[in-house]
DNA sequence: TCTGGGGTCCTAGGACCC
DNA sequence: TCTGGGGTCCTAGGACCC
């Protein structure tokens, strides 16, 4: 009798319609009917859908899609707020089950991540993992098994809804070979667009192109990362470091498009200050300000300009943010603006600082 | 149809320096 | 006259992802 033999695998778990399903689990009456979540709940306000339930989807709506479009395709459908608390707290619950595995959890926002699994019998872990995370939080996901995180990613897709499929270097051209390039994760519609203009249209095409013809056209470094993706190579690890952003940013859309500049400079100020909240939240202080605009209809700007030092000052902040609206073409009307800080790096805890060091004021 | 909000990383071009 | 060859830093924009 042979051994069975322990590999490495990587699982990517990702909840089916997860936004939807957090709604529909806080209120049952939601069952079976045509949900879509997306910005304040009102289909007559400018926003897009977050997520629809699938019932919704039949119908041609999903994410991304203007809530206008989406209550023209479906009147009658249930349009409901985004709500953030509640997402967070239901993922909360997936996470904490997958880590309840004894694997290594690389969340990769509310409703993904990938685990780092050592096992002979993959199909069956996963089973156990749908399993698990069902009965800690009576949500259902559907689990890609690769022997890398891209085909474990790309592998989930075809499992869905509350499927297991596996896509490792054995089968990987005999299901993607013949797909166009941005079925790959990392390539999207322009990078696709670009690459059939130089004839390249499928994964296997994109696989056998040269480093050096990628690298021209896309850079050196952009050029042979897409070469690796269309030969389903992926060297990084699966790892559970937690996250640690290196900026935070607010920004609004303007319900109607905004001529007076004084609003404009007001609005500024007011993102300017919560982003300020965001990294108080953080102890992380603000070392750059961006701003950005969306003029009328749709061109979006940004600039930027570094604080003269390290800082939480809420006027300094509010300042450096409403002095880059100078740079503004103030004749024009505006449907968006977004403040962006950058922040110092994280304070490593260490037996010396946090026995005593002042952090000052 | 009319395009959210919150992020990251890479590239290109100009400034500046030796 | 006609103007090297790097290296680094900064900024704006592009592309992508959830």
């Amino acid at each position: 009798m042979t051994t069975p033999v322990r590999r490495r695998w990587v699982l990517h778990v990702d909840m089916d319609q997860f936004i939807a399903a957090v709604e529909v689990l806080r209120n049952p009456e939601l069952v079976g009917k045509q949900v879509v979540v997306g910005g304040r709940g009102d289909p007559t306000e400018r926003g897009v859908v977050s997520t629809a339930s699938y019932e919704a989807r039949a119908f041609g709506v999903g994410s991304g899609m203007p809530l206008r479009v989406a209550a023209k395709k479906l009147p009658d459908a249930i349009f409901l707020p985004v709500d953030g608390e509640a997402y967070t707290e239901a993922s909360n619950g997936v996470m904490e089950a997958l880590r309840s595995l004894g694997v290594v959890v690389e969340v990769m926002g509310w409703d993904e991540a990938f685990l780092g699994v050592e096992t002979d019998d993959p199909v069956a872990f996963a089973r156990r993992v749908h399993d698990t995370v069902f009965e800690a939080t009576s949500l259902h996901c559907s689990v890609g098994i690769g022997d890398n995180k891209l085909r474990a990613k790309i592998a989930t897709d075809f499992g869905k809804p509350q499927g297991i499929y596996t896509l490792t270097s054995e089968n990987w051209f005999d299901v993607m070979g013949d797909r166009t390039t941005d079925a790959l994760w990392g390539i999207g519609k322009k990078t696709a667009k670009k690459l059939a203009l130089l004839g390249i249209t499928t994964v296997a095409e994109l696989a056998a192109t040269e480093d050096s013809l990628l690298a021209a056209s896309f850079g050196p470094k952009t050029g042979p990362w897409i070469g690796t993706k269309g030969r389903g190579i992926d060297l990084s690890p699966v790892s559970a470091e937690p996250w640690v952003a290196r900026s935070h940013s607010r920004e609004t859309t303007f319900q109607h498009d905004l001529d007076d500049w004084n609003l404009v400079t007001e609005e500024v100020r007011r993102l300017a200050l919560r982003v300020r909240d965001d990294l108080l939240a953080e102890n992380r202080m603000a070392v750059r300000v961006t701003l950005k605009v969306r003029y009328v209809p749709f061109e979006t700007h940004t600039t930027t300009a570094p604080l003269v030092a390290p800082t939480f000052e809420p006027e300094v902040i509010s300042d450096a943010a409403a002095a880059l609206i100078e740079r503004l073409d103030h004749t024009r009307a505006v449907r968006l603006m977004g403040v962006r800080l950058e922040m110092t790096p994280p304070v490593v805890q260490t037996a010396a600082n946090s026995a005593g060091d002042d952090p000052g004021t």
